[in-house]
DNA sequence: ACGATGCTGTGAGAGTTATCACATTGCCGG
DNA sequence: CCGGCAATGTGATAACTCTCACAGCATCGT
């Protein structure tokens, strides 16, 4: 089958992520060939899930044999576009934003950290450990365009991630990552996806409290 | 209709999160009554979905008027069980933990952090800011047995997250939300939720490579 | 050389979720 | 008090996603 883009399930595009750190551990554990029933059982996924998941974009395993553990997560980062090493920056560096600086991810997953804003006096001027230094976000708009930043995360209050998402969008931002609670709105070229982790939280809570009736 | 737990589709609960915020916000802004059609301009969600949603719990609008905001926001807290105060401990805490701990949506959601974790010598004994003492894994089991924790956070590596998860399940925990980057395994009854940051970005990398073609 | 074996890849079907269209119902002005 | 209006609630329908079962193919043993 060829790589048509006729329409992949989004939660296809999410179990891919997380194949990814399942191969991963696999790898780590001297298994240079996994099926997909151990994979599955790694990432509690269904065998079958994974086949049809992985179908959608081409044929990766050997028939009666399996996957190659290394070469199969270097063709899902390939699909993902991990490999392009997007020049990424986070704006609002609270301590959300710096939880996400530190996170070793993004240098391992292909995004580069290029720059980092805030609007706090106290902040602007000091620097990441990965040398990249704090600008006020009068910037963003000048140093998005000259950087040909990709990606953006706003991990500021909800009441300034609008006029962030803007700067951003003025830039010539590719895509957005929102953390803040509010669902800011962008031009329909930009892709934007709102992250709610509280969402999370609330429903683990509906299910505690299902469970009980 | 009644309240059947008839199968509510997942998307629903997270959706009934998001509007939470959105209700608050069209409060904030002065509207004490709202439609769906506003609602969903709100937080981008079609107006029948948001209709269907509602319907599955009952009926909370009045029909050619809307909804009242406020009582609204009070139904969905109810349906989701945001009202009791669950008593909640975070294991980890690192970057990302601290981020959690320090974050409002807490209180305000009806979560109470009671306890904290941590296996590094130096953070043990120290004082979050809401004054509650970081304490060793080793006393997991005890504490969430005494004071009936009912929500375990874990925020550690990935390593550890498995270990963490047995030791809050020995001390009896309802449900577990976990941000390690590995399935982690808890017997049936325990409800469990994986938080996958990384699948964001690389939902967005994915996004960006496909609109390039 | 060739059949037995085992795991992939996939079409068909089941199950789930979103959209649509409109009947229903409460409100308000005259 | 009553008819027009406006927005909800919902059955029917369409779209999407997952599951199943097995055909297809590489490998291995004899
Ligand atoms: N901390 C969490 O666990 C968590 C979880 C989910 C969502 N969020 C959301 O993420 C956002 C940040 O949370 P946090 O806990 O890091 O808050 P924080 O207060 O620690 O950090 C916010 C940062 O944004 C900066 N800022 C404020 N206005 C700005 C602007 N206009 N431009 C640039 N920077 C600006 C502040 O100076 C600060 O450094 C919030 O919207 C919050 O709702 C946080
Ligand atoms: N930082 C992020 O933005 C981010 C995003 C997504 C997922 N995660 C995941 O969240 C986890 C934590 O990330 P972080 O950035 O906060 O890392 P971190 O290193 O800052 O924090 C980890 C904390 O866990 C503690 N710890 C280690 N082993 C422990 C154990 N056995 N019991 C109790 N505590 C233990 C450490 O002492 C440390 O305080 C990791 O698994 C990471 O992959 C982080």
């Amino acid at each position: 089958m060829k790589t048509k883009e006729n329409k992949i399930p989004e939660a296809t595009i999410k179990r891919l992520s997380t194949y990814i750190n399942c191969l991963e551990r696999l790898q780590a554990e001297n298994n240079p060939v996994t099926s997909s029933e151990m994979l599955g059982d790694s990432c509690q996924v269904s065998p079958a899930q994974i086949r049809k998941d992985l179908s959608y974009f081409g044929e990766f395993g050997v028939r009666g044999v399996g996957y190659d553990t290394k070469k199969l997560e270097s063709e899902i980062k390939e699909i993902l576009g991990l490999n392009h090493n997007w020049p990424t920056t986070v704006v609002g560096v609270g301590k959300l934003g710096q939880a996400l600086l530190n996170f070793a991810f993004f240098s391992k997953h292909g995004f580069r950290i290029v720059a980092a804003f805030d609007s706090d006096e106290n902040k602007i001027g000091s620097e990441l450990n990965n040398g990249v230094t704090i600008l006020p976000t009068s910037d963003i708009d000048k140093t998005v365009k000259n950087e040909k930043i990709s990606i953006g995360i706003i991990t500021t209050p909800a009441d300034s991630a609008q006029d962030v998402a803007d700067k951003l969008v003025a830039g010539g931002i590719k895509g957005i990552l929102n953390f803040a609670p509010i669902k800011v709105r962008v031009p329909e070229n930009i892709i934007l996806r709102n992250v709610s982790i509280t969402s999370e939280l609330d429903n683990l809570a509906y299910l505690l409290t299902q469970k009980k009736r």
